[in-house]
DNA sequence: TAAAGATTAAGAATTATTCTTAATCCTGAG
DNA sequence: CTCAGGATTAAGAATAATTCTTAATCTTTA
């Protein structure tokens, strides 16, 4: 565990939950200057192969980082591109009975549009 | 539709349904060999947003370019990467029932191990 | 039929990620 | 102790992935 290392995760565990490898390596900055992002890029792979956060690729958009790794789904915002974490119970067994094959896992990320982005009804 | 749409698309729809823009690139350098990379990637974002094909993030790897557009699932080989389509019927009704929010779409990634990359038992 | 505007491809530039190498950190023999 | 040898790591270089810019091509219509 290097200050490197130990700089990202706590940014990580500080974080909403789904900062892009950019947005950690620019606030890793402010406690490590001399860091580099590729240091960053490579914690967050061995984090990532190590099971300590969890990677969520989206389209048209850098992969994001979680903090939590126990089993949730996404929302994601098709506005503003925002990542909110969600829980589907009993997915996994929904999954499993259909797909005719043993499931190891799976990423699923929901489309939607958040309130902030929600046209509003102006009086 | 210009000849390299023409040359993308044709290759996407004659492929096996998931390849990346790389390997669509070293395609259509055959059929047009002064086509530019940027060209490839700038036609399948277009094709992509006009829902004429469709883009698939995996972590680890880099976009797939889907020539079905109909609603359906993914399965990812963790081993070799390969993609397949699979078909989970009443997902949509299922994940609209838990979200609480009104979902617009998903993308849902099962993970496996295909028959190929499966340890095989010798006798 | 050719000028004006729209569209597009090529290649340049940028962004995202991985690789290389020199530096740091252990470990244990002397 | 202490320093040689090996393991690990960070920084920065290199590469891969994607987007942007600009000059060229295509359309339209006057």
């Amino acid at each position: 565990m290097t200050k490197q290392k130990q700089a990202i995760l706590n940014i990580i565990k500080k974080s909403d939950g789904h900062m892009t490898a950019e947005e950690i390596y620019m606030k890793a900055k402010k406690e490590l200057p001399s860091i580099a992002i590729g240091t960053v890029y490579r914690n967050l792979g061995l984090m990532t192969d190590a099971g300590e956060i969890r990677r969520i690729a989206i389209p048209n958009s850098p992969d994001r980082y979680d903090k939590s790794t126990k089993p949730h789904e996404h929302l994601v915002c098709q506005k503003c591109g925002t990542v909110y974490d969600t829980f589907v119970t009993g997915l996994k067994e929904f999954l499993q009975q259909q797909a005719g094959v043993e499931i190891t896992g799976y990423d699923l990320n929901l489309k939607f549009i958040c309130d902030k982005c929600k046209p509003k009804n102006h009086i």
